[in-house]
DNA sequence: TCCACTTAGTGTAGAATAAACACTAACAGG
DNA sequence: CCTGTTAGTGTTTATTCTACACTAAGTGGA
């Protein structure tokens, strides 16, 4: 079957920097292209958007079909369409960037037949197509949203420190931060929860442990209030 | 001639929030459609991307033959593919804004033979498919942008006051601002030049013009240094 | 010519926020 | 019990933000 239009259409697709965190560095997802226009060449997971989904659904799907990653946070970061930036038609593509907890999707890459690999954000191979592009978009993307939304939980298991919380704002915003300074602020914000749990298995005073107030948190949004770092 | 695809393909659009500063007021550009679904409501001007041109010139093609509107700073919002977006067929779209300086459009809608005008962004008609949506996105977005991007001299002529421009944020951010602090902020970001011309026919003491030093802010970027106000 | 009206243009003090900085407490492991 | 490692905590200073009111200059009309 065969469908036919009065003019050309470009198409469409969705493609995904999937970002995780694997202390101490920050990764990103890529999977390994087995199909023509380079091939062997690492790109961004994604694909075709079907005529009967959503922008975001079919991120979703593609994310779940290359690479096995389900539970995430999802945005839309900007679309693409230059006129050759795929070499074999027009094709126009959406970006999404995502956030996964890597304390999850930890063995990501055996999920498909497909060879997806984390690499750190500092350290990239070479990309297909204008993928390098976008990717370093979403990144900046994530450096400047992580400051004045409160994303970066995200990226971390359920229950986290503040120590580790701190280390993910350094290893994003690429600097280092005032120990004191960053726990006075980040609990002003009031969107951490404090629980009764400390950590365990280390070979030093166990820190307490946190959690996102989700709840607070959109309490706040409504009430006009803005969380900033 | 027609265009035969494997795969069912979405139709690809942009769209444009256009807006104008008609003190004291903001505006936006809207057409009034002749055809089919909606037609005879008002709709962002827009249409197809065509297969041999980047989305952003098919966003600059489309308001130049909608509605005559030329020089403006365009940039890309977000893109709405919701499938039922469009009662006839799948249609995502890609939606831009742009700022245009009144002084050099007052009269856009003689332009063509469609029916466009400006309407008041707090006083807007019914609007078609899923436009105020789009509408009221890009109008946040301007409202931040203008916080921490020198965009508002888009809306202004050339040469200016600071009681325009103070104004212009007035209504843009849609709050009042105190008139010593803005001037001592907005100067101390140095992106305005003094100029030796004073305002003419006012009823009043006279103010110095000033004009936005594209230059000099294009050094800040590169020095690093943000713009914020 | 002078009076009324309108907007231009300017500084300061107090409050709030941000930045810099160092030590003791707790725990594990040898 | 000693060593090593991280947890956890306040204060001072500098900077930024906020609130606030008067004189100067020009037009237009009485």
């Amino acid at each position: 079957m065969t469908w036919t239009y009065e003019f050309p259409r470009p198409a469409l697709t969705v493609d995904c920097v999937v970002f995780g965190l694997d202390e101490p560095e920050l990764k990103v997802l890529l999977i390994r292209r087995d199909l023509k226009p380079f091939r062997g060449k690492w790109a961004l997971p994604g694909g075709f958007v079907h005529v009967d989904e959503t922008l975001e659904d079919a991120a979703r799907r593609e994310l779940r079909e290359e690479t096995g990653v389900e539970q995430l946070y999802l945005e839309q970061l900007y679309t693409y369409g230059d006129v050759d930036r795929d070499p074999r038609e027009r094709v126009v593509t959406v970006a999404y960037y995502a956030l996964v907890k890597l304390s999850d999707h930890r063995v990501v890459a055996a999920t498909d037949a497909r060879d997806a690999d984390w690499f750190g954000v500092h350290d990239l191979p070479q990309l297909a197509f204008d993928h390098a592009r976008i990717l370093d978009a979403a990144y900046h993307r994530l450096q400047n949203k992580l400051r004045y939304e409160p994303i970066g939980f995200e990226l971390l298991p359920k229950k986290f420190t503040l120590r580790q919380l701190q280390r993910l704002y350094e290893v994003i915003l690429d600097r280092t931060l005032d120990k004191r300074n960053f726990r006075k602020k980040i609990l002003s914000t009031g969107v951490l929860q404090e629980l009764d749990e400390m950590e365990t298995n280390v070979a030093h005073r166990a820190a307490r442990l946190y959690r996102f107030n989700q709840k607070h948190y959109r309490d706040m949004v409504k009430r006009g209030i803005h969380f900033e770092i």
